[in-house]
DNA sequence: GTCTATAGGCAGATAGAC
DNA sequence: GTCTATCTGCCTATAGAC
């Protein structure tokens, strides 16, 4: 990824593609259409499509590491950090430019997940990575907000953390499929509602 | 649908590719080879790929509704229900035939929930009715559960079953991408405990 | 960097013989 | 019910001019 303005634009248009339709589910002509260029060109940029998700999947989940750390920095305790991930990836369901609610979009994490057999070896690793660093992430946060009190949970930080990375990305789906994405808030509401300490409830 | 031998042939091996690659990541031609035929015979049965896809929702969302009918009469409390319900997913994930950890499936259900823009008309409300019925059945099993003292939790059980059903099918994802069945498990297990009252915890 | 032109393959679907 | 043959259109990717 050379980072030039056209690749940049292919990556913009992708990315709401493959958030929306998935992977497998856009084309070079797709991306040729809304970026105003040939097919051709876009594979001077990159060269297969699997580069292209290689690039799409890693750039995202730089985004997403970047922000958690900004919330490490600047969330005064667990449970703000655990409300700012599940606002970060609602926010991905309706990015600045897109009409808040119906956008269609989800995780891109999550899209990539569902479709990961059927993904190039090199976009496969990059998602493995990203499903990775966000449930170690949260499982860290987690765990650090049961020492110092502020979260309440029984078992395994890394059992809870699983789960309730799937439950975030799970909960996106649901919302769509219901054409509701006040179905995805009310669902992680709940969820981080059960993780508060019993004085907080 | 017309159950024929060759029409339920056809069901078995297009539900097993969907459930591992997807809906539209499946071809008539890989349905051919399996099943031992041509392709316009399967046209025969099943006349456009719209018709397949609706037959195979509906025939699975039937299975699992009959399970959960079952789950209902059999099981003396709530938190056993849950239990049948997380392993009639997971048992979906290694069905009889195939070897147990790594099919490579995921629920039916929620590989096309995750396909759900590029979906037919016709699939697309058989979903969405398979979402709507198990969300239902599981905010009704948790609702009783709570009333019963076999469960504890608090909130409305719209969301926590939304979540529940979120968590349980994201989970699948996350552990095909780790390539560990186990973290199903893990994950499902911690949520099941999570849901059970402090006498119980 | 972007273009035209094209290759080679696969998709879903149909006509009509048997 | 299953077959052969075929249509039309889309896909990723490449060659080579500008």
């Amino acid at each position: 990824m050379q980072n030039t303005e056209t690749s940049e634009a292919i990556l913009d248009a992708a990315q709401e593609l493959a958030q929306i339709r998935g992977y497998n589910a856009f084309s070079y002509r797709d991306l040729a259409e809304r970026v105003g260029i040939r097919t051709a060109s876009i594979h001077y940029h990159f060269p297969t499509k699997g580069d292209l998700g290689r690039s799409l999947i890693a750039r995202y989940a730089a985004y997403v590491a970047d922000v958690c750390d900004d919330l490490e920095r600047r969330s005064p305790d667990a449970p703000t950090r655990l409300r700012g991930y599940a606002a970060l990836l609602e926010q991905v369901l309706a990015p600045p430019g897109s009409t808040a609610a119906g956008s269609g979009r989800v995780c891109l994490g999550g899209m990539l997940a569902s479709e990961y057999p059927t993904l190039p070896p090199e976009v496969q690793q990059e998602v493995r990575r990203f499903v990775d660093d966000n449930v170690r992430w949260l499982a860290r946060v987690l765990a650090a907000g049961r020492d110092a009190g502020t979260l309440a949970f029984a078992g395994a930080a890394d059992a809870a953390a699983t789960a309730l990375f799937a439950a975030l990305e799970g909960a996106m789906f649901v919302a769509r499929t219901a054409g509701d994405a006040g179905r995805y808030r009310a669902a992680t509401d709940w969820l981080l509602s059960a993780l508060a300490p019993p004085s907080a409830r």
